[in-house]
Formats: C-alpha cells, structure tokens, sequence
DNA sequence: CTCCTTTTTGAGTATACACTCTAATTTGAG
DNA sequence: CTCAAATTAGAGTGTATACTCAAAAAGGAG
C-alpha cells in the first residue's frame, strides 16, 4: 500500500472524466481512450489504479445511486414519499447513469454479469425498504402483502422511468407520484 | 425486381438464422458471422439482401410483436385481460428479443435512433389500446382518466418484465396480473 | 440456347476496442 | 541524500466487429 499523493489525484481525476463522459454521452462515449483523454492519463497509469474500465464505470454508477438515498445509515425512518422521491431525483439528475446502470444489468447473458447482480441486490434492498415503509404508513397490512405492493410499486417506477428516459417530455415526475399515490 | 427464388429462400434462411440467434444469446450471440454461418450464406449475399445487421435484427423482432397481437386487425374488441396476457406472453415466450428490443431503444443517443422511436411508436399505440380497453370496462371513466392510468399500467408491466428478465425466478405472470387486477 | 439480371463468393478493408508490458520517472520516508 | 516502491508513459498487441468489392456462378424469360 502506502499510496502516493500523485496517484491518489490521479485516480481522482479518472473517476471524474468518467463520471462527466457518462453524463454527457453515455456508455458509448465513455471508452477508454476518452477517459485517458480527459483525465490526461495514459493507459497504463488506468491501469495501475484500476483493473478494468468497468470497475471504473461501476463505481461511478454506484456513487450515484448512494448520493441519493434518503437514509443511507438505514435507520429505517423513510417514508414511502422520501423513497419515492429519491428515486425519481436518480432518474431526473443522472438519466445517462440510470441508462448505464439498466444496460449494465440487463447485458451479458454470459455467466457472471456481476452488475447484473448488484442490481438485483439493490433492488431487493429497495423493495424492503418500501416494504417497510408501506407498512409504517398502514398498520393493518401484513408484511407479505407490503412485499408485493412495493414490488408493483417499484415495477411502474422503473417502467416510467424507462418510458422517460426513450422520450424525455414525458412527465415522469407526474406519473411516478400518480403510481405512488395508489400506494399511500 | 423480379427477384429469383434462391434469392428469396436465402433471404428466409438469413432471418430464421437471426431469430434462433437472437433467442439463444440474444445480441452478443448475433454477430454477422454467427448469422452467415448458421444461414450457409458468406457476407457479401447477406450485404446483397439487407442494408445492415441492424435491419434484420429489427426485422425479427418486429415480427415477434406482431405474432402475440391479440387484435391484429385493430377492430377494437381485445379487452384487458387480453392485452395484458399478450404482453406477458411475448416477454415469457421470447425473452432474448425482449431484451434485444429494450436494448436497441436504450442504445445510443446519438442522432436518429430508428429503434427508439419505433418503440416509443409501439408504446403510445399500446397505451391507447389499453386504454381504449380500460375504458369499455369502466363507461364511467374519462378518456384522459383512461389513457393516465394505462401509461401506469404499463409502466408497470415494463418494470416487472425488467425484473423478470434480470431474474427468471420472479413470478412476472403472477405480479402482471395483479398490477393488471388494480386497473380492472 | 442466349443473354441480361440476380445472386454468390470470399478474401480483404477499415476501424475500434480494451488491455499489456517494459522501461523511465517521480515520490517521499528514513 | 538514498533508494525502494509507486507511478507514469506510450508504443504495441490481440481481437473482434461490420461491411465492401470485383469477379464468378446461377437463374430464368424470351
């Protein structure tokens, strides 16, 4: 270990150009060559800092995603309209990250997909967390019932943001709180 | 014109050779090699009959759509039920071109994807059905009221067919149809 | 059979990509 | 100041892709 300060800007500075090269153009845009480009970096500096040019992409994704969790210590006091909220804010933020992290997921048949995996975790943690706070908005509901509702729940969120994300004048925003509000 | 009948059976052979691809293993699987050799055809026949892979991709899964139409002739007549179990059956009966076809809408942003507004073509007439649908079920309910709660509809089916497709262990028919039972 | 058209061939082009390797340089703790 | 370790450079590798082209072969209407 014991890691120099060079190589911790640099690493900075690739996590950055990764990060605006998504942003702007998407997985497509984002080769490697572009992110040696714009971070002034040969490959093989990339290289020594990280093993692949996915793992770069992946951690960018994922930082997003937690930059937006309305408890990230998981003390499970969100409420459904926080959860909500958050989630859309996701979408409407970072919409080229939301495509990447979906594409991600749903590429590469081939064993292993590892991004295929962390999202299902996520998305399995998101459903409980709505879950719970489905249930702390309505006593009465048995903890199987809240399952299956944030899962529906979840479902129509992602195909709205989908939907928006194929045709950015649709009101997502709108159309999320709607689905939302059969929920509450 | 006038085409020859080697010709047209090579074309048949070209696309079944992409459909089983693209069923087997989906994009990654259907590279123009793999289309040629399995349709006993060398490159430049294939270039002689379609203007890109792309094309013949899109070909095939357009014509997959079409096959589970419930009301292929737009008479107006398919109910709800009917729409929401032909949309579950083309994501169960074909979930590679599913996947291909969310893939080719989400992929690139760059000017003139023919694939997304094919889709978002496709979406907006099945959003009218559904509505269409919803609103002989229930003669009380407005058409704006009608076309909202099919976009959620929708979005709904989208989401949890993503789902499904990431996890083959999700019971999509089973949520489908419940998510389907709150819009009856 | 003739002869123009369609079809087929298959080697070849162009290109883009992620990634590797070795040697040179820089860093900073002691 | 020293020196081992961290960092960097950058040319180079390997591989896969979609697609082209000129020439040969096959088709079929008259």
């Amino acid at each position: 270990m014991a890691r120099y300060q060079a190589g911790i800007e640099t690493e900075a500075r690739i996590v950055d150009a990764t990060r605006s090269l998504l942003a702007e153009g998407g997985l497509e845009a984002t080769t490697l060559k572009a992110i040696c480009e714009r971070a002034e970096v040969r490959a093989g500096s990339f290289y020594n800092l990280f093993d692949s040019k996915e793992a770069v992409v992946m951690q960018v994704v994922r930082e997003a995603i937690d930059a937006v969790d309305p408890d990230p210590t998981g003390e499970g006091t969100d409420t459904l309209d926080e959860l909500v909220d958050a989630y859309i804010r996701f979408f409407e933020e970072q919409p080229q990250l939301a495509r990447v992290y979906v594409m991600a997921a749903l590429q590469g048949e081939h064993s292993g997909n590892g991004a295929r995996h962390r999202f299902l975790r996520h998305h399995e943690r998101r459903v409980e967390r709505f879950a719970a706070a489905l249930g702390r908005g309505d006593r009465s509901l048995s903890d199987s019932d809240a399952g299956i509702q944030a899962e529906i729940l979840l479902g129509a969120l992602d195909g709205l943001a989908f939907r928006w994300s194929l045709d950015t004048d649709f009101d997502f925003d709108e159309f999320a709180r709607r689905a939302a509000k059969r929920f509450a």
